[in-house]
DNA sequence: AAATCCACCAACCGCTATAAT
DNA sequence: CATTATAGCGGTTGGTGGATT
């Protein structure tokens, strides 16, 4: 099949807009609103193939867009999304309003990605790798931690889901889950999450439903006024990781995404799920790996 | 002051999914 | 059902400006 040329190649321009190309493009939607790119440069005058258009529009000239530096909870947000998620950039943008796929997946590259390989060099993400051996973290602030463990995480589980998509697939038993966040918890992950749950005593029933949760979502609103939820869980984690290294400080600012996100985000699975994996209890975030190591070793 | 390096980010490319014909 | 068109996504590239040598 394949797909055609979006657009002529021909007198098409590329490279940098132009403020002018900017009005133009603006004027446009803002006269005759959103709607077929491909027809949209030559109406509005453009030398430019609707795909550049549209790219321009939902990257750079909407009016939503937030501009400047993320805050400490949009970063601990992206962090922790792309730990359960992967390369989502796409879902991480649409729970960051006014923050394009363009820009996270820029901000990952340029700034978290270099923090998690600075600090984590054993962490090369292999997707063929099922040792067991321990991740040396050392001294760093919580929410990189975080981050290399919940990578880790993700990896495994990401490739014990796979291997168990091929299996399920090959006996023609299983339609494959829609939604990944209920694949996740119902993964290692989140059975060894609970697991933990229980060892600690705490409550162990799921609050996360059976019944399929859409990806699409309802946008979790980081809003850094609310803030309805005391962060308990995340207290446990800070303590005991003090206890295990004094020189390590808690980056506040970053930990407060559990404070940050919204009051009734509890009543949506989907970010309850999100946060009883992010408040991972223990010393050792992710000690269950050792511990129940056969849950992490591919057959 | 010039050359080089590096980080950042806007934009492009190629692919897939889906709707339309 | 096959083909085509379009939108959207993720990976990558290239230009630019600041820092360093």
């Amino acid at each position: 099949m394949g797909r055609g040329p979006c657009c002529d190649k021909d007198g098409v321009k590329k490279g940098p807009w132009t403020p002018e190309e900017d009005q133009l493009l603006v004027q446009y939607i803002q006269k005759h609103g959103l709607g077929c790119w491909r027809s949209l440069p030559k109406n509005a005058g453009l030398l430019r193939c609707g795909k550049s258009c549209r790219l321009r529009w939902t990257n750079y000239l909407r009016p939503d867009i937030k501009r400047g530096p993320f805050s400490p909870a949009e970063e601990a947000t992206i962090v922790h999304l792309h730990g359960m998620l992967g390369n989502k950039w796409a879902y991480m943008a649409s729970q960051l309003p006014g923050r394009t796929d363009n820009e996270i997946k820029n901000f990952w590259n340029t700034h978290l990605k270099k923090r998690l390989t600075s600090i984590g060099p054993k962490l090369q993400i292999n997707q063929s790798s099922s040792s067991s051996e321990p991740i040396n973290i050392k001294c760093e602030s919580p929410s990189t931690r975080h981050m290399v463990q919940w990578e880790s995480a993700r990896v495994e589980a990401e490739a014990r889901l796979s291997m168990q998509s091929l299996l399920l697939k090959s006996k023609s038993t299983a339609k494959s889950h829609p939604d990944i966040f209920l694949q996740l918890w119902k993964s290692e992950v989140g059975e060894a999450f609970r697991i933990i749950e229980e060892k600690d005593g705490k409550t162990s029933e799921s609050i996360v439903s059976d019944e399929p949760l859409s990806i699409k979502n309802e946008p979790v609103l980081l809003d850094d006024t609310v803030s309805p939820m005391p962060s308990k869980t995340t207290t446990v984690i800070d303590t005991t990781q003090e206890q295990e290294e004094d020189t390590c400080k808690p980056n506040e600012d970053v930990m407060t995404v559990s404070d940050s996100i919204g009051s009734n985000e509890f009543a949506d699975s989907t970010d309850t799920a999100l946060k009883l994996l992010l408040d991972f209890p223990g010393g050792n975030d992710m000690e269950f790996i050792g511990e129940e190591s056969e849950f992490f070793q591919l057959p």
